[in-house]
DNA sequence: GTTGTGTTTTACCAATTGGTAAAAACCCTA
DNA sequence: TAGGGTTTTTACCAATTGGTAAAACACAAC
């Protein structure tokens, strides 16, 4: 017999490699140029296709692009996801927030990009999915630290606007990831950048959201 | 004798309105679909003139964005020229940055994002320039608080990380104020916001960077 | 008026844009 | 090997892109 898995697996294997390779190339452009600084032609040059093909994949430019910011949305609430993870323990639950958004923009810099450049752009096409999912899971968040500031476990603190920090300072590592690095005189930021910008930031929001000694 | 400075000005002041509208109708679109996602036609329906006739003023298109480019990282330095004012007081410094950048922000919301859209595409047009006046007068600032740490101001800080996470989130303001608006669950930002976000950001930084108690 | 300068319009241009239609090639199963 | 579905290529398309060349216009000084 040939290999194992014989049935459609070849086929659709190739067929849905393609398609991840199209979305990939497309988020890489997208990232760097935004939606109408990328054209058909570019991505499928990426991608060693033709531009009819992207077309047989995709039925137009902007399902292509709607594809693509969805995606980016998935990775960035899978990211965004541990603060209501530890219930009872702002710190711990801080310290992993803030690590976990500037890991996302150490592996997913494009990701983030390409969400910054659909927000920057007034999200047209994205603030209803933004709406219905982002929003609800901050408000979580926020709600999170009215519970704490409650129960004695941290300051009372306006969760919308540190959130809103939250996301700036750490985001900022990859869409901004060329003036950083020039700021920093190196060619590209690393692991030690990422690390530094990690304590300045859970050294700040501690100090403001923690209460001040014992308790 | 008609009215009294007659002669060039008349010319030249239509001249100079003209380019002044077409650099101004130029920024807010590029500041909302990037180099790329505007076209010399639409700038020039904006402006109500033909597109050759924005060619007479400008050589390209290139030269029109490097043009938008130049006026608004002026305007950038001007908002953030303030750390180095007081030099003997690192609180009232420091509120008055954030108030600065927190005022362009909410003044100047298309040349943040016209800013932010050329970082983001990794400033290809740009680097240089950000080189040679953005990242002097960074390192200045955190000259600054080095200084002020030496003389027992402030508490040792890693001052080009505040100084980023001052950037982006103040910033932050205009570039994202799409989603911010949603999160907050109104139209558009309101003066209360910038108010609000201010005090959160000024509360966390003095909180990190001026010494505990007396002193 | 005429002339000269500065400005705008008209007329083009080749290249690229997103997209359609249909033919051709491919690939597996019967 | 014939047929049928899937994928790719070829051939187009009208509209738009940034840009050029030259003609037409405006208007003040002579």
């Amino acid at each position: 017999m040939p290999h194992a898995t014989a049935k459609v697996p070849r086929v659709r294997a190739s067929r849905e490699q393609l398609e991840h390779d199209i979305l990939d190339a497309a988020k890489k452009l997208f990232a760097q140029r935004g939606y109408g600084g990328v054209s058909l032609d570019h991505i499928a040059k990426a991608v060693g296709a033709s531009k009819q093909n992207l077309l047989y994949y995709f039925p137009s430019k902007e399902a292509l692009y709607r594809r693509v910011l969805h995606g980016v949305l998935d990775v960035w609430l899978l990211y965004m996801d541990t603060l209501s993870q530890r219930q009872d323990d702002p710190e711990r639950a801080l310290r992993e927030y803030i690590a976990g958004k500037l890991r996302f923009s150490r592996e997913r810099p494009d990701d983030s990009r390409v969400y910054a450049n659909e927000v920057l752009s007034g999200a047209p096409l994205f603030a209803a999915e933004i709406a219905e999912r982002v929003v609800p899971s901050l408000q979580a968040d926020v709600a999170m630290f009215n519970r704490w500031a409650a129960q004695g476990l941290c300051r009372p603190v306006d969760g919308q606007h540190l959130m809103i920090l939250l996301w700036a300072s750490t985001q900022v590592y990859a869409d901004w990831a060329s003036q950083i690095s020039l700021v920093l005189g190196k060619p590209a930021l690393e692991a030690q950048d990422f690390a530094d910008a990690e304590s300045m930031i859970v050294d700040m929001v501690l100090r403001t959201v923690l209460v001040p000694a014992a308790r």
